[in-house]
DNA sequence: GTGATGGTTCGAAATCAATGGAACTATCAG
DNA sequence: CTGATAGTTCCATTGATTTCGAACCATCAC
């Protein structure tokens, strides 16, 4: 039943886009607009639409802190859905990243 | 460079469809007539372009024997650039499928 | 309040992917 | 050769996704 999700999943990462999106946030959770995709510069609207395909695939968590967001990767629960995913897909998490703290 | 390639593998698996063509296939290669997708029944020139599509992401491998084809998924290849890529998604290989070594 | 910054949402145009019928190819059986 | 089986390719239609300007909302600084 999972399996409804986990093509949603896979359908947002398959965008080279928001392949590179998530990347960025393995390393731990970054101010929205510090997270910008490699490549031309995006319209905002454009990045914003991304990032809601992330986050309604569950990658993604997207909170507001003053008056931007902080948006960061939802590893621990899609490493108990789907282990290894994220690791062979963005790369495994980053040593600097395993403390709870930021 | 490679990350050209996975999108492409990420694309072809986000559709339930070719998701589950491509688990049928984590046991070893198949017939192409027998390979069928659960859920309705599938018209051929569909499940021909499906295919095509994992074979095209280099996923699958498509030869001819007899009449008919034979399918079967690129492991090899793909755990070699993407490691545990497919065994996360797909499963892990079978131990039926082990044929050469543990 | 005003203005600037950071994001979201709306809406419309353009692009891309999925579907499936029909025509076509190839192999095998008789 | 003829007929049946197994697939591919072509093509048109439908449907989904992408893109981005413009309008809108929220927060901070003054």
């Amino acid at each position: 039943m999972s399996d409804v999700a986990l093509t949603d999943v896979l359908f947002a990462l398959s965008d080279p886009t928001r392949l590179d999106l998530a990347r960025q946030l393995v390393d731990g959770p970054m101010d929205m607009a510090a997270c910008t995709a490699t490549g031309g510069p995006v319209p905002k609207a454009t990045k914003s639409h991304q990032l809601k395909v992330l986050r309604e695939a569950g990658l993604v968590r997207n909170v507001p802190k003053g008056r931007g967001r902080v948006l960061s990767l939802r590893r621990d629960e899609l490493d108990a859905v789907f282990p290894g995913l994220l690791d062979s897909v963005l790369g495994p998490r980053v040593a600097s990243a395993e403390q709870r703290a930021t």
